[in-house]
DNA sequence: CATAAATTTGACTCTTGAGTCAAATTTATT
DNA sequence: AATAAATTTGACTCAAGAGTCAAATTTATG
């Protein structure tokens, strides 16, 4: 026999999934619009509610963005520590590359390049927070450079190169489009990987 | 011996060279702190000048906004004209790559993101106007591919890729800083080839 | 230096959208 | 069904910034 206990309706885990609903939402919404284009009351609409009903889960629009960035460097951060920590720099990259394409065409989140909205509190946090990713990709660049998989030249260039791709794409990717994010992948990574390889 | 005469005071040259000074800066502003961000106000500060006078030479807002757009597209309009017609679609496609970075980085004019904020008819210009670039960028990709010089693959986005790298200059380029546009030019150029050559 | 046109300004108006809050409504639980 | 907490709302306020305009100032030229 099956218990079906109905689990005792945890309220904070409702509201915490609310809450991030709204700030997906919102981010979706500062994609296609732009953070300043994309109004409160236009993004509450967009879940069927009012612009009221927002600030419960929300202190204010500002917030809400810096989540949407901190949303993108979670994922990105998630795939860094799922990668393993043996083999040529040049694979781990590669890999790493491939995780970042899939997780950007696929779930929604986005890299958003508006950081100039963001009070100085949170504008320094964010940067801070996309400086420490660059920093690991750079770092395994240049064990890519000592173990000979990656050619030699300013790692950081090499870097800012390929990751400019990952920010274009919220210009011209489309989900429902023709071209699938997998393809755009596996494409991008070679493409990154003949860039840089030795 | 020669004429000293001062030319005869072309006003309307002064004004249309004023004109493009307000568009010039306001587009400094809209890149260090984007379009919304930036107020009339303080690009005229910038220029030494009171926020009405800048409408003396502007219909509005939105018109700088789109005019920096044109304003980048013109240059690299100009750009792809410049190139000579024959040799290798690798080779032409590198000349044409070095350039667009230098002249992002030593212009001062840059490709702003926010075409959003633009309204409809401004919107689909600019958008038409850059897809306009990337098809003669992609008509060269697939002469390479024909030519032997670049190898398969969706023309599209092997453009896409490394477009993303001049779009993600303004997101970290500064002319102050330790890299030099030229170094960043040769050194972009060289990966973007890497990338998509046979 | 007189003057007419070009340029600039101070002091406005107007709109939009962020943010608030008391009251209404919904929901889980007894 | 009763109820207390959680959630949502309508109807506001408020600030910021775009855009205007008549008047003041500057400028090229006779």
């Amino acid at each position: 026999m099956e218990t079906i206990l109905k689990e005792p309706f945890d309220r904070e885990k409702q509201f915490t999934a609310k809450r991030r609903a709204v700030i997906y939402a919102a981010g979706q919404a500062f994609r296609r619009r732009g953070y300043h284009n994309a109004s409160m009351t236009e993004i509450a609409a967009n879940l069927g509610l009012t612009k009221a009903a927002l600030y419960y889960y929300v202190r204010n629009k500002e917030e809400v963005l810096y989540e949407c960035h901190l949303m993108a460097y979670d994922a990105m951060d998630e795939i860094l520590a799922s990668k393993p920590k043996l083999g040529l720099a040049m694979d781990k990259l590669e890999g790493l590359y491939i995780d970042f394409v899939k997780m950007l065409t696929s779930s929604g989140v986005s890299l958003l390049t508006d950081v100039n909205s963001l009070g100085d509190e949170n504008k320094t946090d964010v940067l801070a927070r996309r400086a420490k990713i660059e920093r690991k990709i750079i770092r395994l660049v240049r064990e890519g450079q000592k173990d000979g998989s990656i050619r030699e030249g300013d790692p950081r260039l090499h870097v800012f190169f390929f990751m400019g791709a990952l920010n274009w794409l919220n210009a011209w990717y489309d989900a429902s489009g023709r071209l699938k994010g997998e393809d755009i992948a596996t494409h991008f990574a070679q493409q990154m990987r003949e860039g840089i390889r030795s």
